[in-house]
DNA sequence: GGCGGCAACAAGAATTATTATTGACTTGAT
DNA sequence: ATCAAGTCAATAATAATTCTTGTTGCCGCC
């Protein structure tokens, strides 16, 4: 995700409105760096804003993610979580305690993708999910 | 997944039964290239096992993920798509036609992944997905 | 200022893949 | 043959997400 003006500039230029409820899902997702999914949003965005309803959420987090301020996770069986980094970097998620833990591909230990074509098929993106167990439950 | 005798014989020692609809769904998996879903090995095998229940098919996909024979892929967002091979390779799903193409990676265009430990973190087990556009929609 | 059109809203119903439940049936060992 | 354990099919239940409906509020235009 960009910074707040850059993003609201971007839902602008989009011909998307700003309306109160769509710039408290970005102002609640700017420098998140948990993987909040669309209940926990919902749940936390309610207490300040009461009248906020389920599908605006959803419809945001659409929205975003249409516009690629925001990517979903496959990560879990029976939601998405989302994450409002969408540079290039991987998920570690810990079978035993279920969190979700970035991984920045440094030097000596990333993760090296092909670019480009894999036998004539054109990569556009691609999804690194480790599972294991974390540090602090090792 | 194993051979045919491989993993009955796998079954039998973990304790199940090896009923018809058990076998039926082992020799619909076996060798199979196509990923298919739960509701496309139900309609299939229909065909010849009239009385087969689609909670069957759960039943024993579940059981032979839980024995490490196919392994389950959240490629798309409603469903899921089983595979009977469960060796380290990854998946190219094309955002066009949703076709799934297997990866295995070779020497020049692989993909490296991090052996052990990520700062602390054991590394278990790791999903690699692509997306983009495969060689016959380009 | 008042009016019309339209996007977005809230509330709740609908959808749908998967899982759980239930009661009847099979299997295999004794 | 009996009995217990496991499995089956049918169907109900679950739950995340999407869809529908009626309403609201904003903006341009008269």
């Amino acid at each position: 995700m960009h910074s707040f003006e850059t993003t609201i500039g971007r839902l602008r230029s989009e011909g998307f409105k700003l309306t109160p409820q769509r710039l408290s899902v970005i102002r609640y997702l700017i420098g998140n760096k948990t993987h909040p999914t669309a209940a926990v949003i919902y749940g936390d965005l309610k207490k300040k804003y009461p009248s906020l309803s389920f599908s605006t959420v959803y419809n945001t987090l659409n929205m975003l993610e249409k516009i690629d301020e925001v990517q979903s996770l496959h990560l879990f069986d029976d939601f998405l979580n989302y994450d409002p980094d969408t540079g290039s970097h991987y998920h570690f998620v810990c079978r035993s305690c279920d969190s979700i833990i970035d991984i920045f591909p440094r030097n000596g230990e990333n993760v090296s993708l092909p670019e480009g074509d894999i036998s004539g098929n054109r990569i556009e993106s691609a999804q690194v999910v480790f599972k294991g167990t974390c540090k602090n439950c090792l």
